[in-house]
DNA sequence: AATGAATGAGCATTCATTCAT
DNA sequence: GATGAATGAATGCTCATTCAT
């Protein structure tokens, strides 16, 4: 979807439903017949881009036996599927607390975020990790893990981004593991 | 500044020059006389957001003699400031990345946090912390700070909102901290 | 054209682009489909009655034998044209040296009188006129024929105004023919 | 005044009352207590150029004995004065039939010509020059005048300047004198 | 008298949405 | 189903004019 680019770079009303059905190839009354507003289509985006997320994250995770392995494959997939599609993962950044979004939106698209909270389910049934307030080291955990890609992005990837990525999830790894 | 408000829940286009006039109880022309655009207008209240959080962050910081204390202390700082200015915080949080911000405009508020810069360098320099990457570092503390005060203003805060600022300083700091 | 007589009576920036619209039977965005400014539309309308004034002019002209008779030809030609499109001929006076018509539309609607230069070329060169600088003498002829035009409209037509085109044609020809 | 210039290189409404008052030194409201509106303004601008283009045409004019003598002084001055004063000689052009001129603004600005209808009224009156229709006549002189002037400013002048003020009047002469 | 900040009506232009083809 | 011309409400911004100082 060319959508995710032009709103990011242009904002919401900034990008003209003309800009996207041109980008799209298709006539601008064509975009109406499969979104009824312009604010359902980018809520349309919003779940398709965060699904994508979702199954890059998950991928390969079954294979994996204890939950640091988990943990660091989900913390190494986030960023490499954020360098290879950083204009759904930065279109995601930029709407995720828009006012575009709507609560049913974010709602359904946080539905494949599931299978996180039972990896983070299994640290802590598991012992491996710290319970204090669970939810809340989730997204200290989660935060980090964009931080970091959101430096790579701006900052321009170079050759040690996997040495980069180990040493980041040591440490967050570290903070919150038991031992 | 009414502007905070209006354009964190309605977006930067989504909120009309008049609504904003009408709002600060002045005509839309008068508006103009301060500020040129739009645009010039959204800017400078991220400065002044930003500066007003700088302040707030560094407050006391002189009192504290470690790096540890002063550390804790921003984060506290950080919490604190943002759940008593949730929309200043919200409108920063919104716009940090928007395509209305300037690259000049945030040059200069990020100048506000060279306060930042330094408290981290003593950290490394008196090794009470490593030096991975040390910029990394500063934004997955920073994020991870974030991170727990969005959770707060998401869920609404309740009393043992301190112990939980204690709770994550600990986690984030046994990640960074040498011993 | 409706926007000749609104842009003649009340001026370039008096006149709305919703009174243009409303005059032509148009909604006002549809205006902006064809002309991408209001200022291309009073260009374009610009041109369109200089081609008008231009074939007005030349009506006739190839059957007329000598110079004397295609200059007497066009002399009456501009007046008949004038008096007929009224609003048409005050638009290009009013407008003629105004900021709002750019150089190239000048030059474009200028380019449909070059006929004129070759009949004043054929006057010269078969002997019938003067030859002292000739574009001060083509200028001071256009402006007479005009001058006549005006002051008929001004006055109000009657019935022996093909005399006064005579009449006036005349006194010119005296002072520009040879003999 | 400063204001003759920027009206006629910007328009009437292109020309902000705070961009008048800017050029002349003064504040803007300070405007308005010489002139009720803007339109008040621009129409004393008018009268203002007209009786200084009035004063530099008849300037040594009791000294000519005859009338062609008159009217070659008349014609020479009207377009030495246009040379020396362009900016007030093209607001006359460009505003001398625009909406913003009123009826009475345009009879008091004539009424300082007073004087050229007495000399034309001579030429008439001693047979110096044909009687059709007079005042269709004096128009013609009149605007085959300005045609020379405009055509010099266009052009730029050069030496020659006083040759071709005798031979345009000349050629003017010749249509309208009777021998 | 002079000032210039404040006003708010007015206008060019954009753009989501409709609908005849 | 697809198209894209037409619509007209909405909005950023300007500027003549006022009036408290």
């Amino acid at each position: 979807m060319a959508a995710f680019k032009l709103f990011t770079e242009r904002g919401f009303h900034g990008t003209p439903t003309s800009m996207i059905s041109e980008e799209a190839g298709v006539a601008t009354g064509t975009l109406f017949r499969y979104f009824p507003t312009k604010e359902a289509l980018i809520n349309a985006a919003y779940v398709v881009a965060k699904s994508h997320m979702a199954a890059a994250l998950k991928a390969g995770i079954e294979a994996k036996p204890t939950f640091e392995d988990k943990a660091r494959l989900i913390w190494g997939n986030t960023i490499r599927w954020g360098l290879q599609n950083p204009e759904e993962f930065l279109f995601l950044e930029q709407f995720a607390s828009s006012p575009f979004i709507t609560k049913l939106t974010e709602k359904e698209a946080i539905s494949n975020f599931g299978f996180l909270a039972e990896v983070l389910d299994e640290g802590i049934r598991t012992g491996a990790i710290k319970d204090i307030r669970d939810s809340f080291v989730a997204e200290m955990i989660f935060s980090s893990n964009m931080a970091v890609l959101k430096k790579l992005l701006r900052d321009g990837q170079n050759d040690c981004t996997e040495e980069l990525i180990e040493a980041s999830f040591d440490l967050m790894w570290r903070g919150i593991s038991k031992r």
